[in-house]
DNA sequence: ATTATCTATAGATCTATAGATAATGC
DNA sequence: ATTATCTATAGATCTATAGATAATGC
């Protein structure tokens, strides 16, 4: 037993560095589930484990906490950077990638939440409804890598006649695909489901990836081709380990 | 010049079911706005001229005062149900529709919310990052008829060839599309945009409405000869100009 | 000596109510 | 006589700080 289990009054004392991020760590899931105005600074205080008056010596002030808290979610994520520099473009990693996202968009495990909690998209449609500021920074730093490569994946798409229609940027092809992405996730987001789909988790999967393919102007021969769910959901299943198994290396920059 | 002009004492007494739609009709814009924890009772009570006590004269606590703004939000939109009901099903309707929908969303301008200010779908998600309760109710009531006449018009598409492909449910064709839309009307509620299109809004109403109609599995022959957008810039203007001028009937029922 | 932490509390709101007053309708 | 409305305020939070105390590192 430590000293601090045997004498209750006795705290752990920790740096102020390595405090500041255990305070962020802790206001992070209260912020993503009730929004600024829905913690207390008494909420914010307990959840970490310390005093308000410990909060104040960190942060001058609640809001300053919250900025703090939107700052650490949009450090840029090595793991997925290094599974995605690794594609090579093509129509097959195209719809690779597009059923990654909608995958993980269906099983809830989007990914830098912790786990189910949706904390991203929270914070992203709370920041929304204040100024945007974080939703901004938050699609640039996390998002425009992904974007990046699909966009990639539908020049090479289209240079090898898997789709053949050019009547739209790459980039609003991205954005599209994203923006259906982005409202199935929201609407998930409650106890109860904001629309209850006809179908299987299975099929809402599957149904969506088809809808964006032809959508971005896929040839009905290439979807034959390079739709095969099961190769899909192998490969899926394939970066999600290389993602997780990342080295969880460098991971102390709170500014 | 009237007596409560003279006597600023004197104040307006109006009848307590009036008083109470005002009470609401002031309250939706604070709540859309920040939110259920954004607005105080006092800030609910001056805008809309009143003191606090009669606010609680009339509604039992803030949450009642929310529960009423939502519930009145809720009510069906006769106008809109005359222009849809009066749709005969048919590819023409279903390219016209989405291209209504589409333009509803990038002017901002989607019904109900009293001009350009978006107060239903930041009360939307605002409701998704409480318990999504209105959410739903809101879809059911406002969307479930639209949704309705649009799968109507895809069965007529699919039945005339203009739609080839039939993998998918009608019903899920609409949502997809919806959400699309979503999206794109949530990413541009901010004072800047969420995202900064590469394009113009012109074009991007234009992509929005081609990328709905492949991903529906429209070919390529019905969407050269129904994707003529002077046209639907047209025909979208007469619609909104037939449920702008639908007569104001019967607008009392606040329960 | 310095740094981390706490207890206690000031001061500002915020929700909700008690009790008084003025207007309306019969 | 009834109904609509207000002023004033209680009681509960909520943010933030002052000032004290205990642990750490030199």
């Amino acid at each position: 037993m430590s000293a601090s289990a045997l004498n209750p009054k006795r705290k752990p004392r920790i740096s102020a560095s390595e405090r500041r991020r255990q305070l962020i760590e802790a206001a992070l899931p209260l912020f993503a589930q009730v929004g600024f105005r829905g913690v207390t600074t008494r909420q914010l205080a307990t959840t970490a484990g310390v005093s308000e008056a410990l909060l104040y010596q960190h942060f001058p002030s609640k809001e300053e906490l919250y900025s703090a808290v939107q700052d650490y979610c949009c450090q840029p994520r090595e793991e997925l950077k290094a599974v995605l520099t690794s594609l090579i473009p093509s129509t097959s990693t195209l719809v690779g990638l597009l059923y990654f996202q909608t995958k993980m968009v269906v099983d809830k495990a989007v990914m830098g939440g912790g786990g189910g909690n949706q904390i991203f998209p929270r914070l992203m449609m709370h920041s929304v409804l204040e100024d945007g500021e974080f939703a901004r920074l938050y699609l640039q730093r996390a998002v425009s890598r992904m974007a990046a490569t699909m966009q990639r994946s539908v020049a090479a798409a289209k240079k090898s006649g898997d789709i053949a229609v050019d009547d739209m940027s790459d980039e609003m092809r991205f954005w599209f695909c994203h923006h259906l992405l982005v409202t199935v996730l929201m609407y998930r987001l409650t106890p109860d489901p904001v629309v209850a789909y006809p179908i299987s988790e299975d099929a809402l999967l599957m149904q969506i990836v088809v809808f964006m393919l032809r959508g971005l102007g896929m040839t009905d021969a290439a979807m034959a081709k390079y739709c095969n769910f099961d190769a899909l959901r192998e490969q899926s299943q394939k970066w999600l380990n290389l993602i997780r198994d990342y080295p969880a290396g460098s991971e102390g920059n709170v500014s």
